[in-house]
DNA sequence: CATGCACCTTCCAGCAGGTGGAAGGTCAAG
DNA sequence: CTTGACCTTCCACCTGCTGGAAGGTGCATG
């Protein structure tokens, strides 16, 4: 199968698929013209990446998952932790946009927001105490 | 002052305040034996370029607050609607995050999470029709 | 058979927003 | 004079793709 029935089947886009063979994600064959050729299993292992990715998983939590996938002998629980572990992390983005969205929304409630030029919101930006949270 | 001193006034890195000089969102003059020589008012900016990016801001978007806070003439409507439709991106990027953790918190829960190889988790990621354990 | 078009290939460049490190200049203390 | 903390520039790298150029392939239509 060629790479743009293997993009519909997956929800990715072709080059993205080009992309995790050039990071060793994925291995498939190639047809006689060149082309690639995806079996079943490839297909199956590009959606399996498309459905971790699209929960938040980074490129190597997805390499670790599939290399968990592909072990008979793994225990649940470390596929478990993985997956504890990306819930922390999800609540803590949560909570720093939650702060962030306050801030905004505390500054746009005090702006008047008309054609005057005096402005809260700059105001604030430029001395105030909005520092709520380091973001990186 | 130089950028060392700049930087912790600013609670920013010295690469970052280089690289807000490369990308022209700052212009320190240089003393005599080449350092840059941070005056108050640069500190005051690099402050306020702080704050911005750390209420998710873009760099463009930081560059269009510096010059609307330096033009006197400014409406502060304009400003209120920066910050709204920045509002707008918070709440999506939360209702996403809270999403993800929905699913993940629904895994993480089918899972028992013992030494055993069976694995709810990883057979939701495979798509839910493939056995866990007796891929490839 | 030529033509057109969609598809495939490789390779190179670039996005945001920095970070890391090498190689070297400067300055104050001991 | 040496040490160490600064500072300088420059170049590469990070994540996770995405866009585009230049060219090969496959198939239908005229």
């Amino acid at each position: 199968m060629n790479i743009g029935e293997a993009a519909a089947l997956a929800s990715l886009p072709p080059k993205t698929i080009r992309y995790y063979e050039e990071i060793d994600l994925i291995h498939p064959a190639r047809a006689g013209n060149g082309y690639r050729d995806y079996s079943e299993t490839d297909i199956h292992r590009l959606q399996f990446l498309q459905r971790a990715r699209s929960l938040g998983f980074t490129i190597e939590e997805c390499r670790m998952l599939l290399s968990l996938y592909e072990d008979e002998h793994r225990a649940s629980a470390d596929v478990r932790a993985v997956a504890m572990e990306k819930i922390g992390e999800v609540d803590r983005k949560i909570a720093e946009l939650r702060s962030m969205k306050a801030t905004l929304t505390r500054l746009v409630d005090s702006c008047h927001g008309d054609a005057r030029p005096d402005c809260p919101i700059l105001e604030d930006l430029a001395g105030g105490t909005a520092v709520c949270g380091g973001h990186r």
